[in-house]
DNA sequence: CATGAATTGTAGAACGTTATACAAAAATAA
DNA sequence: TTATTTTTGTATAACGTTCTACAATTCATG
């Protein structure tokens, strides 16, 4: 079969406007050296003809103008703010955004970037990607690369854009002590790698740095929650239940915790009154009952936007990296304050 | 700039295994008139200078090994459901999935479709595109296509995979009725566009049916809530605060059945002995409190398999269109039932 | 064995662009 | 005017595959 619409192409767009082929294409990359008689009867004869350009045959010589994004959760509701931001710094520019989606899976990951390369697209943002740091670099050397969520403020190969993790982390900490919490623990996820690059990693180390300032033990205060919600579950379970339950806790995401409050409530532990929770991403607003969820706000869409600017740049031919960093804001709501 | 990392050939490949480049293209699509022996050398080749084809290459003749996924929505958490079936269903059959976002409107949705097409993907799936039928077919005239949530089981020019819009609404309403209520609402969503294909005018048209059946007026029986959140709760508050308030509520999401649990709570309206009410696509589970929400359990999952399934026939040459439509399943939670 | 059929491999055009090199024309300077 | 430079447009070789047509070889059949 194979739906064979007979394209329009450079070479009819040329005859119908009477020019040869390689002024319209210079027209379609808008370069040197074309009148603006010649742009004018081109462009009326590629609108005439409904002619869109081929990208497998602009991507043969040219660029492809389009851009890969990597993202590995699609359920995680933090992302689509990303994705806005990315969209928003790409209008009118002529790229266009592709997802791939990596499922948290490291060989799928690689394939999924490799496969982007074949496609010979222009550059590529990466949200938290889970490939070591050299194949990283490997892959920013064949392609630009902006990498967001990946804290690597020393890296040469590719530009970062993220928020302050690590500053987030001990606004979150300060607060509940603040609140009165003499028992303060993390919920943090567990990674097969977790290396200092990590977003999560440094809320841990945030946590920390934070306690030892105000001169708490920070053995043993950091849980490690899982992708499985069962499992994750449990081992809150088995946290609150324990002989020394926490009294305030700073989880690495909204969703876990959500989680929490459900488990808090079986065990008929009140929230925030015997249990303080700050979440992370400020991912759920009004909708949460009865109390809100207190979250550290950063803004997907900015950091998003950001990437898309930093990219387009180094597209353009930047070839120093750059590493924007940003700061959270510490949104109070009532899961942790009365 | 430009990182050009002088990729491997096919030609490469051919010297280095003394074949022709015919012969290794041949391979390279397990195409007839290859001996073993020849394979063996061929792939030993490939493995050694590490080759990969050049996407953009192959697109100039043949295939591209690309499928385009258009989304609407990257926030409905039901979509990754479907995602995922995508994947399985297209596992180990060499073509990539990438997803695109219309952002729910019709300007962007066409540039997205057409820049897939562009790309020369090899098929498309799109999951409840905003576009208008004539376009969808002038699209799958170029472009084998699959729709999901799409209700046309007469169309030719292209497969559709659906569950049941109009009987999912049937279940709901009917087990509304037995549970007593007596002046059931449907929220509805509004959009600019609906007719019969959309997935959310089929379970208005259920909804009615139900009534019907029963000897319900059907008439003011529909409310529409809207993108905007706020505004959404708006009429939501007005609906639950009017002088004949609903006792039974349908909604056509579970998102928007948690804003009515929000709104219920605030005028003290109890679910479900009030008010009894019902979502769908069964997003949310155990994480709801203090009551679970009942809603229509369709599986995202084996849409999206299908999907891929139906694109992989036709892709494959199927000419005559296949409408493949799935039974779902209602779940009964504390929101509807004591 | 001779003949035809099937199998295995090859040469080379084609796909639709971009980009380089250059010719022609127009503008500017002397 | 004549040189010189700048602007405008063209011809054509890539780019890395696929695919058609065909040649060479091996296999089967009588």
């Amino acid at each position: 079969m194979k739906q064979t619409g007979k394209r329009v192409t450079i070479k009819e767009v040329a005859e119908d406007a009477q020019v040869s082929v390689a002024a319209v294409s210079k027209v379609l990359r808008n370069s040197y050296g074309v009148s603006a008689k010649m742009r004018e009867r081109v462009e009326a004869s590629m609108r005439k003809l409904d002619y869109r350009p081929h990208t497998a045959a602009r991507g043969m010589r040219g660029k492809t103008y389009t851009i890969g994004i990597l993202q590995n959760d699609l359920r995680n509701p933090y992302l689509p703010n990303i994705f806005d931001g990315v969209i928003e710094g790409l209008e009118g520019t002529g790229y266009q955004p592709l997802l791939g989606v990596g499922q948290s899976q490291v060989p799928l990951e690689s394939a999924l970037i490799n496969s982007m390369i074949d496609r010979q697209m222009d550059g590529l943002i990466m949200i938290a990607p889970r490939l070591p740091e050299p194949e990283l670099e490997r892959i920013a050397r064949q392609i630009p690369t902006c990498v967001i969520a990946y804290h690597h403020d020393q890296e040469t190969a590719f530009d970062t854009a993220n928020f302050d993790s690590h500053l987030g982390a001990r606004m979150a900490t300060k607060h509940l002590l603040a609140q009165g919490s003499r028992n303060p623990v993390m919920l943090s996820l567990a990674l097969p790698e977790s290396d200092a690059t990590n977003v999560i990693r440094q809320r841990e180390l945030g946590f920390m740095a934070e306690l030892e300032a105000h001169g708490i033990e920070t053995e043993n205060r950091v849980t490690y929650s899982h992708f499985d919600e069962a499992r994750t579950q449990q081992v809150i379970h088995d946290l609150l239940n324990s002989s020394e339950p926490p009294d305030g806790l700073f989880c690495w995401s909204d969703i876990v915790a959500l989680d929490t409050f459900t488990v808090a409530e079986s065990l008929n532990i009140r929230v925030p009154e015997a249990l303080a929770v700050v979440g992370y991403d400020n991912t759920f607003d009004q909708r949460l009952r009865p109390f809100g969820l207190s979250s550290l706000n950063q803004s997907g869409h900015r950091l998003g936007s950001e990437a898309a600017r930093l990219l387009l740049e180094r597209i353009g031919g930047r070839t120093k990296a750059e590493h924007s960093l940003f700061r959270p804001e510490l949104i109070v709501r009532g899961s942790s304050a009365t």
